[in-house]
RNA sequence: GGUCCCGUAGUGCAGUCUGGAGUGCACGCCGCCCUGUCAAGGCGGAGGUCGCGAGUUCGAAUCUCGUCGGGACCGCCA
């Protein structure tokens, strides 16, 4: 026997046990970590829906185009990473956020069907979904609607998932934003588990309960069965829970064996009122029922938080739900610092045309041409309409108090070229990382790249990022402040 | 910028609350023995800055403060 390499014995266990061994040991020694079969089988899924992806673009007629690395910084959206210029001394490239400029100036040049698998970079803090660096799948077109937006995109995640799995999802169901958020009370609704809020503010139009009789919203959810595992102490626990998220309060009933309510209000509700409450919330015995009381979004957004916290399974347990969440609005409020609208998704998304005439009377009213994926409860990416007639870029400018010098000054260079004609076109672009970790049924992105970074945003195995010699610094036309105390 | 959790042998842990000698367990590693394998078995051995630094104490892995590293989350991610 010839020995053609000889190895030390490996610095953890090669196999399923090194599940538990400290993520930091695995990432400074990831050529060894990759040895496992987990992550073997996690990069090799990865790689399927990547020529999965490829494969639906290419064969809806998708031509894949390469856009710039380095590229102009833009001072809008996420923090850019910045790479200085050696030849013009003082100047900068920006790393793309993601291909979104140059994505819309090909549908002006006429690739009237593009798409990428484009690695985009953000300069913000880390989580389990999210690294600098991270893979989208972008795409534009020309000449379309949403739906035809959304079909091209639906074919490739589905394509994917049958890809990895073997089986096809069904087609991906479409609910508007206000469906999402009154229905789910979140914008990236979890469809693998029931719990829907339920409408029940005029059951209590009447009521002598004073935490009811004002609000302009009441809604509730129940946890069928969960009343026994709810002490006192827990449900003190959630109660703070919803306050922290904005509501006033939080009002618990659970249905004892004689189908009454135990609860703190209970006294508080009329004979009526309880048997209503107990009849439009299905209430069986050991089931718990939690109701919010306050404005409408709050309302939404609270018991989807906690409809979360008390249903949801773990993100990567099956099966996939796929959902289109659609007419996002185009304004989400008003910055408090400015007083000036700030966009939903970027200024150069369509308004819903339907709502055109409210942009100036109401313009948080104004439903967008932009919707999400959303995938067990995890936003896969978004898109828009994008917007080609600069009348209508400028009066949507102008809500976002920006005038026509200004909108010149910073978006000049992509907008003057829509002058020479820009068809209409719209596009998405999704998480190519996340759809892997969920299909892979990882909870964590890391596991499903060959090299991620943790959360200080160093590597481990290299040590970057790391100091630069003096004479690269001279180069480039760079000194260091001293550090920051 | 913030909240919470974690850090003990190459790896995973117990010990920490309630201070008393690095007291240990499993896997791995090294040596010898045995062997018809299949997570082999037997005997023996090496291996420790209890993340780091102060403080309290007669005495600190254990208590206090600080700091470094890691994780989850909030902010942030148009």
């Amino acid at each position: 026997m010839e020995v053609i390499s000889r190895a030390e014995p490996p610095l953890f266990p090669l196999d399923e046990r090194a599940d538990d061994v400290d993520e930091m040991v695995r990432l400074r020694h990831r050529y060894l970590d990759l040895r496992r079969p987990r992550m073997q089988r996690n990069l090799r899924i990865r790689s399927q829906v990547n020529t999965a992806v490829r494969a639906a673009m290419v064969r809806q007629g998708f031509v894949e185009v390469e856009t710039p690395m380095l590229m102009p910084t833009t001072p809008e959206g996420a923090r850019e990473f910045v790479v200085p210029s050696r030849q013009r001394p003082g100047t900068f490239y920006a790393l793309p956020q993601s291909p979104q400029l140059y994505k819309q100036l090909l549908m002006v040049g006429g690739l009237d069907r593009y798409f990428q698998i484009a690695r985009c970079l953000r300069d913000e803090d880390l989580r389990a979904d999210r690294q600098y660096e991270f893979m989208q799948l972008d795409l534009e077109m020309s000449f379309v609607d949403v739906d035809d937006v959304l079909d091209a995109a639906e074919e490739s995640v589905l394509d994917a998932a049958e890809a990895v799995t073997g089986v096809r999802p069904p087609a991906v169901p479409r609910i508007t934003w206000h469906q999402a958020m009154d229905t789910y009370g979140t914008d990236k609704p979890d469809l693998r588990f029931g719990m829907e809020l339920v409408e029940l503010t005029d059951i209590f139009a009447q009521t002598g309960f004073k935490a009811f009789a004002t609000a302009g919203c009441i809604k509730g959810i129940k946890a069928p069965g969960a009343a026994p595992e709810w002490g006192r102490n827990k449900l003190d626990g959630l109660t703070d829970h919803a306050k922290s998220l904005g509501a006033k309060g939080l009002v618990w009933l659970k249905v004892a064996a004689d189908g009454s309510f135990e609860s703190p209000v209970a006294k508080f509700l009329s004979a009526e009122e309880s048997r209503a409450l107990s009849e439009r919330l299905e209430a069986k015995p050991e089931d718990l029922l939690l109701l919010v009381a306050d404005e409408w979004a709050t309302t939404c957004e609270v018991l989807g938080d906690l409809r979360n916290t008390l249903g949801r399974p773990p993100v990567a347990e099956g099966p996939y739900r796929y959902l289109w969440v659609v007419d996002f609005p185009l304004f989400v409020g008003v910055d408090e610092a400015t007083g000036k609208l700030k966009t939903g998704h970027h200024p150069f998304c369509h308004p819903h045309t339907e709502d055109l005439d409210k942009l100036e009377t109401d313009p948080l009213a104004v439903r967008a041409w932009a919707y999400d994926l959303v995938l067990n409860g995890w936003e896969l990416g978004s898109g828009s309409i994008r917007i080609h007639d600069p009348v209508l870029q400028q009066r949507v400018f102008t809500q976002l108090g920006i005038d026509e010098e200004e909108a010149q000054a910073r978006f000049g260079f992509f907008l003057n070229p829509f002058r020479y004609g820009a068809p209409p076109h719209g596009g998405f672009a999704y998480g190519l990382d996340r759809l892997v970790a969920i299909l892979a049924g990882e909870e964590n992105i890391r596991e499903v790249i060959a090299f991620p970074k943790p959360q200080s945003g160093g590597d481990p195995m290299t040590g970057a990022p790391l100091s630069i010699e003096d004479r690269q610094l001279n180069e480039l036309g760079l000194r260091l402040l001293p550090p920051a105390t």
